[in-house]
DNA sequence: CAAGGACGAAAAATCGATTTATCGATTGGA
DNA sequence: TCCAATCGATAAATCGATTTTTCGTCCTTG
């Protein structure tokens, strides 16, 4: 029954108000659930419906109102398990509120993100969720603004004079981590991160700093840092440790420059936590199944995502009222990638001390 | 200028065709590249586009076609870096020929998997992009095909007697990878897999033990699969090792696999390739960074969505005749993680040889 | 000079739903 | 008994484009 006239094309409103002998005002109506229909003609579209496998067409539905039901995301890339899992969990969120996501990757690139988000409001979307290449002031941020879309910011944001924002809370995890390291008794620390994530990567910076210092004054913090990619990063740290530094643990501040520590490490022949501690920010599902497992901080993904959705429909429904800026707690996760400075075999206390 | 408006509603084709001094009609061809609008109305036409800030809406323009400018993808998950450049290559292709690709996870749900399908078809998608869940027999293809849509199907795939499938040629892949062990001298290899994942898995096992006994007959090949998650396959691979098993080389049938083998290595203290080689199937960016480095599958993902992108828009534009079967060439990373078996420092022949 | 094309553009139909305006029938009150 | 209010449902307008049809000119030709 069903099954052929699929094929065919599908029934419209119209197919299933000649079914029912109504308008198909009426079954619009009865659809909407709304109460001012007789119950016999609501049983006779309910009736048509089921027979022809009826289903609401949901870009005619959307023609007619100003604020069609899609939700624009767009995160910087899909590779990694956090944009992987914030994806997920905000198709989820939309879809369990009658919305379609479409989600795009701006590649790390800002006219890219700026391009994505043109066509999205193309399609005249409710809102977006973004989380910027470099942080909330961007182009992409300004062009919503000009535009007047509504949205909401994440991830590399930490407030915004315009649009609600949702981050982790970078500053207070990386204190948590100073804790951890200074406890353990680390007096020479390497810090490594990309300076471009201006905003949250400069709190991560300073949150520890603050903690770090707050503890002991006499602490050496290094820190390097790349402008815009990861290899600069990895050419920096060669020639640090070139030069004869030897901090007895490295905390880097996203989860590209975990590897990047890792793999000179590998190439030094040094062995965590022994020759050196390693903390990244940033977890992955590997990093407790290697050999020592990595120390990591666990950003919130799903308060991130289920918060951004709130704010963002409390906008798209209408609410007023100045920005929001949140930031959710994360969970420091100690593992064997840390421990106390020359415990290890080779030890040795590196040049400075 | 631009900016005033912009904050209002935008402008309409109607707008731009009043703006222009000519019908809406006038300004719908000017745009699609139609001959035969005079030059001056052209121009006036474009200054108009201009000078509004004019945007086609994609889903007004799509209400009048059959095939809507909509791809649909649908993958188990996003948060492998299979599946992330995946979705990341798909929408950069669907862009590039103009169109929108909307992305949904099945979360390892048929279920799942065939409401996104139906509301996908709601969208009357021109076609889909299908990583089914188990293989080309769900629930999901049955339904493609009930409603006539236009789709192909890929990785967990072989073939199928409606869509186009590509995959990653698994089969040639494991053999190359049993010329690796068996050529290293291992006589006892234990492989582990998901039995689900049919079609495919199969195909690596049985490429595997097909080359694995043309070169050594008397080779010993353990098999450990488990139904549906992960987590029996992690207790099967700690009775069999608390059986006293001592395989010298296990073959990971899938990402999840080698990361519970390398956590069941961890649990008993042996380390690669000293006390067991791993290859496994599916690269990972950390693989290459932990001490030993884990040999891996690389599956050709860019080629795999650029195929499977080009035979759906084949099949889009109406392309008829027997559906085909690609098999993409993989690449196989030999890693620190394999070497010959009793060469390490702890040795150990096991319980057999 | 009238009929037949050719050309360019406007008018109108269409896609599939939602929403507003309209209409007919029933009911109530004076 | 007549007008008004209420109820339920239909007709029509709308959203923003595309596509088909129609229409008016100008040109050509017998």
């Amino acid at each position: 029954m069903a099954q052929q006239e699929a094929k065919q094309r599908r029934a419209s409103i119209h197919d299933v108000a000649s079914h029912a002998g109504v308008s198909a005002a009426t079954v619009s109506k009865v659809l909407a659930g709304v109460t001012t229909v007789k119950p016999e003609n609501a049983q006779r579209v309910f009736d048509a419906v089921e027979r022809l496998g009826y289903r609401v067409d949901p870009l005619a539905s959307d023609m007619r109102r100003a604020k069609r039901r899609i939700i624009g995301a767009i995160m910087p890339e899909f590779e990694s398990e956090f944009f992987g899992q914030m994806v997920t969990e905000l198709e989820g969120l939309a879809e369990q509120r009658g919305y379609t996501l479409v989600a795009a990757s701006s590649r790390e690139s800002e006219a890219r993100e700026k391009e994505i988000l043109a066509r999205m409001h193309d399609w005249r979307v409710a809102g977006v969720v973004l989380a910027p290449v470099r942080n909330e002031h961007g182009p992409a941020a300004a062009f919503m603004k000009a535009n007047g879309m509504t949205g909401v910011l994440i991830d590399r944001v930490l407030s915004d004079d315009a649009f609600d924002t949702v981050s982790a809370d970078s500053a207070a995890a990386s204190a948590e981590v100073a804790r951890m390291l200074v406890g353990k008794g680390h007096k020479h620390i390497l810090i490594i991160g990309l300076a471009e994530g201006a905003a949250t990567v400069r709190a991560r910076l300073e949150g520890f700093r603050a903690q770090a210092l707050a503890l002991d004054p006499s602490i050496r913090i290094d820190v390097i840092t790349s402008e815009v990619s990861v290899e600069p990063l990895r050419s920096s740290l060669r020639d640090y440790f070139g030069r004869g530094e030897r901090p007895t643990a490295v905390y880097s501040l996203l989860l590209k420059g975990t590897l990047v520590a890792l793999s000179e490490f590998r190439r030094r022949g040094w062995h965590c936590p022994d020759d050196i501690s390693l903390v990244g920010f940033d977890d992955a599902e590997w990093m407790q199944v290697t050999w020592p497992a990595i120390a990591a901080v666990v950003q919130p993904v799903h308060r991130i995502a289920s918060e951004a959705m709130n704010l963002l429909f409390r906008r798209v429904e209408g609410a007023m009222g100045p920005p929001t800026a949140r930031l959710e707690p994360c969970q420091v996760l100690e593992r064997e990638s840390v421990g106390s400075p020359g415990s290890g075999p080779h030890s040795g206390g590196g040049d400075r001390q």
